[in-house]
DNA sequence: AAAGAATATTCCTGTAAAGGAATATTTAAA
DNA sequence: TTTAAATATTCCTTTACAGGAATATTCTTT
């Protein structure tokens, strides 16, 4: 991670860059839903529905549960929780504390966590 | 927000959704670099790392500034805060907290906030 | 067993975008 | 003022991917 390896899951951010995916996502935040119910609630065919749903299961930001007919699909924390941890890693960044080294040493002191 | 409407900056995300973008970020970390810095560093050729800096500093997520003969670039803070906080609302969808009424109005009465 | 519902998959087509190579532009250096 | 360095831009080609339409698959219902 130190070497240029980046420490989030590209694969579900790529996921998450398409607005498709992303109306997908916040309309799941509601809870689970069911293919059919999010094709119609987001206009949505049911195809392309059912291939953004892939491309979010395939990449772990969804999971489905089968119920007999129907599939039913629902957020993963995983991936969430990875980004998140990311996106506060840059914290550092802002707090532009490497001027000089007591303001390193004091931020060692300090605890990383939330 | 509460409609289809997404609390996170698409053109950022969609710029970071690169790999070779996502690198140029991830080096920006240490602080602000030339293009020619950025393309060495990475094994870019020098017009693919304009062409990538460009797409990051139309997004807002790096910024320019003109020394002479070369751009200095680095990273803006705000795209960061703004996937946070999105990143932050999930909080609710993992924490269940809609499972029964009394759950969700203890949690109208919690703050939101952090 | 047949018909229908819900979902997944396949094939096709169009388009956006990334890389390569060459060149334009701006500024420094000689 | 010519040359070189640093960066941006343009043009071309290739590829990835999203949407449309049709069809396959799986399960339920009658």
């Amino acid at each position: 991670m130190s070497d240029g390896n980046p420490g989030i899951d590209m694969a579900a951010l790529s996921a998450l860059a398409e607005p498709n995916r992303m109306q997908i996502v916040e309309l799941l935040r509601e809870g689970p839903l069911t293919v059919g119910e999010i094709a119609e609630r987001l206009g949505l065919r049911q195809p392309q529905a059912s291939k953004h749903l892939k491309v979010l299961s395939d990449s772990g930001v969804v999971e489905v549960k089968a119920d007999a007919n129907r599939r039913i699909y629902k957020l993963r924390s995983e991936p969430f929780l990875t980004f998140q941890s990311w996106v506060k890693s840059f914290r550092h960044v802002w707090e532009e504390r490497f001027d000089n080294l007591d303001n390193y040493l004091r931020e060692l002191q300090s605890k990383d966590n939330q």
